[in-house]
RNA sequence: AGCCCCCUGGUGUAAUGGCAGCACAGCGGCCUUUGGAGCCGCUGGUCCAGGUUCGAACCCUGGGGGGGCUACCA
């Protein structure tokens, strides 16, 4: 099984569902989408997120739902749709009877824009365009409220049932939500809802000629459809406060769906993004968006990737919020590790040299057996490979002056033809321009099969065809489509176009390649031994013309050691030196009024507090105040402090001091504890968390939890005792010199004493007793 | 400049207060009728500074860096 699906390691998304089931959220059950918009084709970057969506929701017994988000008219289509379905059925993902588009919700989710605008939070403005985007302010600047904003709830009623009984022309008036056109949240400045939009909708016609927006659309068909978990991308991040907004604000079904993002895939060397590819189409760069260059997924399945390869690739990048940038390595090794033991091996020469046995009878021709698959692979089959006096070898496997460590063939030396005979280059013959034309070697005639019976050691092997027998073919050779790891990273007069690697495409009109295939159905994934592996051209290749994809290279650790074979030159600059270590002392809160100012220096002087917590402490008066009436117990000042500077923020979760349940009193008493050394730090910290969260004493909490600290020796002595024994190893290491291993002897401890042990004297008890 | 999010080997990602691990890449070796595959080994990391803690990648404070947001797109 996948990584993904270990007990550890979940990502943070499966965590959350984890946890949502065993909680019994939604009843235990997980419900997600996969919401494409069908104006593109789905690519490498959606793979991921099918595969968690569908993914995610299947370990757990959920279901997906396929939900075209087709709000916008005026880019989407039919035929994308289509393609969309073949493209997640291809990659091995089922939606079953969940089929959903947006546009099936058009007449709910207008019934919620009047329930909206019922409850006043909705509202029709007739602002222009620019006048909308002027008064919305900027990310420095709050923005104003439009002179419609304050309609009456009739009239705003009456003008969005006349939007939509189509009386307005297009841009004349929008919905608008009423929040905040001052919040800091841009999104939040009063989001549109809806726009007029005389549009033909490739599903509902002309019945609308409003639509609604994404943000409004999205979180209700969520809701309608009982989503659990609502993945996104993390563009869409300021977004779940208006996803929040609408459904809290609104009469749905509880509980509702929940928006959760994570980073896009990022694939170095590519652009994975709509607004990018179809650019490169419509520029005539590639040929398409199934262009086996691209990273789509009808592109990746014409250039022979299986889906399963893709699959695993998305098990092994894994999901998180980190901007990222995938190696193309990494891809490459998910499509070989897959391809390896699936591609039956045939022989294939890319760039033709000729090559004449002087003493193998002329006419005459022989049958060679060929296993499909080498023996580690463990697959039966094979195929006959004629064979004759003029062969084909690869251009590349004869050297006139080979570099050290070729062993190839070469004037005078010996080389094994794959399956066949151990040859011996006797004679190169040129052209007058001292092109080589052709190579005359002889051949072994007791090597057949390819081992010598005198037990000499042959070290290359090269692959051939027979000049008479072999196909006509073309092969096409694809790599990078840019030039740049990363093609968006580009100035602002730039056009990332001008990026494109002018050799991702290398076509190679005069292959040859062994009979056999011919009998083979058209989709069989080949290794061409030593090449790659390769796919017939599911578009262009003909029985009678013969056109294959190279899908990916083989490893090739002998190119990666001669510099000579242009590969180099890519290599990563070293990164800078990491400039973020100023050097900056921790800066002091200085307050700056008068009285916040004689609470710090009476912190400081009085209290002996280092001045950046008698800074955060003094800084706000209500925080002050806290700490103030805190210290009136028995507890001194400087855990006090220690405790509201370090625990307090983690367990106040949003709140403000005012609603905070816990009194300072009762944290002064909790505090004196673990002074006191009546409960250890982490029992004092799980007790606070309880009086954060459900109120009570600490006292009561600590009796009716059983928290007291064990400092007693005679009772922690053999739970020790007993941890050793039970861990010879890590007690062998830590005894070797591992002390790090301190650490787990410690947690073992704890938990084993459910946190209650005096981790001190344990520390104690553990060094002697591991010496 | 305001708000939000994020910083773990070259890359991608685990570890959620208790041994910094895995994968890819790289390097070395073994094996090999594919310079493939496989096997073994090695290199290399918690952005910085302070604090809390017996113990910090993880909690707190500050700094640095990266990304997102100012569409009637999604």
């Amino acid at each position: 099984m996948s990584e993904a699906n270990t007990a550890e390691g979940l990502d943070f998304i499966r965590a959350i569902i984890r946890d949502d089931v065993a909680a019994g959220t939604h009843g235990g059950k997980v419900v997600t989408r996969f919401p494409p918009e069908p104006n593109g084709f789905l690519h490498i970057g959606h793979a991921k997120s099918i595969c968690l969506n569908f993914g995610a929701a299947a370990e757990n017994d959920g279901v997906t739902h396929l939900r075209f988000d087709d709000t916008n008219p005026t880019t989407e289509d039919k035929r994308y749709v289509e393609a969309m379905k073949e493209d997640i059925r291809w990659l091995g993902f089922d939606w079953g009877e969940n089929l959903f588009h947006a546009s099936d919700y058009f007449h709910q989710l207008y019934g919620y824009a009047e329930q909206l605008i019922e409850s006043g939070k909705a509202y029709v403005d007739s602002s222009t365009e620019e006048e909308i985007r002027t008064l919305r302010g900027s990310v420095t600047s709050p923005g104003q409220v439009s002179p419609y904003r304050d309609r009456s709830l009739k009239e705003n009623l009456d003008l969005f049932r006349r939007m939509r009984a189509c009386e307005f022309s297009d841009g004349t008036h929008v919905l608008r939500a009423k929040i905040d056109m001052a919040s800091p949240n841009m999104l939040m400045r009063d989001p549109l809802l809806y726009r007029i939009r005389r549009a033909h909708h490739y599903r509902t016609g002309d019945e609308w000629c409003i639509y609604p927006l994404y943000d409004f659309a999205h979180g209700l068909s969520d809701s309608i459809e009982g989503i659990t978990h609502s993945l996104c991308t993390l563009e869409f991040e300021n977004n779940r406060e208006v996803y929040d907004w609408i459904l809290d604000n609104l009469d749905v079904p509880s509980p509702r769906p929940r928006q959760y993002e994570f980073a896009r895939l990022n694939l170095a060397y590519t652009v994975v993004s709509k607004r990018r590819l179809l650019p490169l189409i419509e520029a005539g760069l590639v040929n398409g968006w199934d262009d086996p260059r691209m990273p789509t997924l009808a592109a990746l399945r014409r250039r022979g990737v299986p889906p399963s390869a893709i699959r695993a690739f998305c098990d092994m990048i894994g999901v998180a919020k980190v901007e990222n940038r995938v190696d193309l390595g990494k891809l490459e090794y998910a499509i070989r590790t897959d391809l390896n033991p699936m591609a039956p091996r045939v022989m294939c020469v890319l760039r033709p040299l000729k090559l004449v046995l002087t003493n193998y009878a002329a006419g005459e021709t022989e049958e060679l057996e060929a296993p499909y698959f080498p023996s580690d692979i463990g697959k039966e089959g094979s195929r006959s490979v004629p064979f004759g006096r003029e062969l084909l070898i690869e251009r590349d496997d004869f050297s006139e002056d080979p570099p050290k460590g070729f062993h190839r063939l070469a004037p005078g030396r010996e080389v094994r033809l794959r399956y066949g005979y151990i040859v011996r280059c006797v004679d190169v013959v040129k052209s007058k321009d001292g092109e080589i034309q052709e190579i005359h070697c002889t051949y072994d005639p007791d090597t057949r099969g390819g081992s010598a019976p005198d037990g000499r050691k042959i070290k290359g092997t090269i692959h051939w065809v027979s000049a008479l027998h072999a196909l006509p073919a073309e092969v096409r050779l694809y790599d990078r489509l840019f030039l740049k790891e990363n093609p968006d990273a580009i100035g602002e007069d730039e056009d990332f176009r001008d990026g494109v690697n002018p050799e991702s495409l290398i076509v190679l009109a005069g292959a040859r390649i062994e009979p056999s295939v011919a009998a083979d159905p058209p989709d069989t994934h080949y290794q061409f031994e030593r090449q790659g592996y390769f796919y017939r051209d599911p578009v262009d290749s003909a029985p009678d013309a013969l056109i294959f994809n190279r899908t990916v290279t083989l490893r090739d650790s002998w190119a990666k050691k001669t510099p000579s074979t242009l590969t180099a030159g890519d290599s990563p600059a070293p990164k800078a030196p990491s400039p973020g270590s100023a050097q900056t002392a921790p800066r002091v809160h200085r307050p700056e009024d008068a009285e916040a100012e004689a609470r710090f220096n009476r912190y400081t002087s009085e209290f002996g507090l280092p001045e950046a917590d008698a800074g955060v402490l003094a800084q706000e008066a209500d925080l002050s105040d806290y700490f103030e009436r805190a210290l009136t117990g028995s507890a001194p000042p400087r855990p006090i402090a220690n405790w509201i500077i370090n625990d307090l923020p983690r367990v106040l979760e949003g709140r403000s001091l005012s609603e905070f349940p816990v009194e300072p009193a009762d944290l002064a008493h909790l505090v004196q504890m673990v002074e006191a050394g009546a409960l250890n730090m982490r029992s004092g910290r799980e007790v606070l968390d309880v009086m954060a969260s459900t109120g009570g004493s600490p006292d009561a909490i600590v009796e009716a939890q059983g928290l007291r600290q064990i400092s007693d020796r005679a009772t922690l002595e053999p739970i020790i005792v007993e941890l050793v024994d039970a861990h010879p190893d890590e007690a062998a290491a830590y005894r070797s010199g591992k002390h790090g291993l301190i650490g787990f002897f410690v947690g073992q401890v704890m938990r084993s004493t459910g946190g209650k042990a005096d981790p001190e004297v344990v520390q104690e008890l553990l060094r002697s007793h591991l010496g």
